[in-house]
DNA sequence: ATGACGCAGCCCCTGCGA
């Protein structure tokens, strides 16, 4: 189904914003997934852990806002979604790599926008804990699949963004507290060498590429006062190609959003590009 | 992270997240 026209054009229609939010439960927070769309006006948005089947995601909701949808969801657990103010084209879901994988993780697409087409794939790597253990060796299989996946796309030299919740703290400037992590899967020594191979293939991390800043976190845990006290990680990542990287004009954390009512503990992270 | 929260669903308890 078609998406409604909105009647808003881009601040810069040279410019297009790709963003990444883990949103915890989709049904949960389409009253905040809305909000932020109308704020942001992002052009497309990679969504993790919506949390529903396909069926089930509010997608008349998202459509009326302005925006097509390709959902991969599964019950309870995971799911992924591409929202797009430009048509979606080639939506196909599942990293490629092991046909046993029935977690819902990835989900690829072609947008078309109005100054040229980008590749975007948005991911919800697994979190691995705990660590050492069948969870962390999915994790880092998994963190496998994907360097294969980029590999193979890399070779197509197009414009291409990798764009999720990646459960990767990659520097101790990542973290507030970065001793608290060194044992958690998520900054474990093998995790870190794995994203660092993932970097190696000639993929460029968009926030580090404007930004060497400490105290840039995405995530923020409910418990213990954890964004009261700026107690943060950095973990939801935009991965480019060189020829998404060469087209990148910005970046941003919508941190704010972490303090409205009844928030995810993930904050969206946006980059900008001047593509065509 | 010695605890603190919040989500879904088998729904007043458990599994999971990070």
């Amino acid at each position: 189904m078609m998406a409604r026209k909105t009647s808003r054009a881009p601040e810069d229609p040279a410019t297009v914003q790709i963003a990444t939010w883990n949103v915890n439960s989709i049904k949960s927070r389409l009253d905040l997934v809305l909000r932020w769309l109308a704020e942001a006006k992002p052009d497309v948005v990679c969504l993790q852990e919506i949390k529903c089947v396909d069926e089930a995601f509010p997608r008349a909701a998202i459509e009326d806002a302005g925006y097509h949808v390709a959902v991969h969801g599964q019950k309870t657990y995971n799911g992924v979604a591409i929202l797009s103010r430009s048509p979606i084209e080639d939506a196909t879901p599942r990293l490629p790599g092991d046909d046993g994988d029935d977690h819902a993780r990835f989900i690829e697409a072609v947008v078309s926008t109005p100054s040229g087409s980008v590749r975007v794939a948005g991911i919800y790597l697994p979190n691995g804990n705990p660590a050492p253990g069948p969870k962390y060796d999915y994790k880092l299989a998994w963190m496998k699949r994907l360097q294969a996946y980029a590999a193979d796309r890399l070779a197509l030299e197009e414009p291409l963004v990798i764009a999720g919740d990646y459960n990767v703290i990659p520097a101790a400037q990542d973290a507030k507290r970065p001793d608290a992590w060194v044992e958690d899967a998520l900054f474990r020594p093998d995790t870190r060498a794995a994203w660092r191979r993932l970097l190696a293939l000639g993929l460029t991390e968009a926030v580090r590429a404007c930004d060497d800043s400490s105290g840039l976190y995405s995530f923020w845990d409910y418990q213990a006062g954890a964004w009261q006290k700026n107690d943060g990680i950095r973990i939801d990542h935009l991965l480019l190609s060189p020829q998404a990287a060469d087209r990148l004009v910005s970046t941003r954390i919508d941190k704010h959003v972490r303090a409205w009512e009844r928030p995810s503990d993930h904050v969206p992270v946006v980059a900008e590009f001047a593509f065509g």
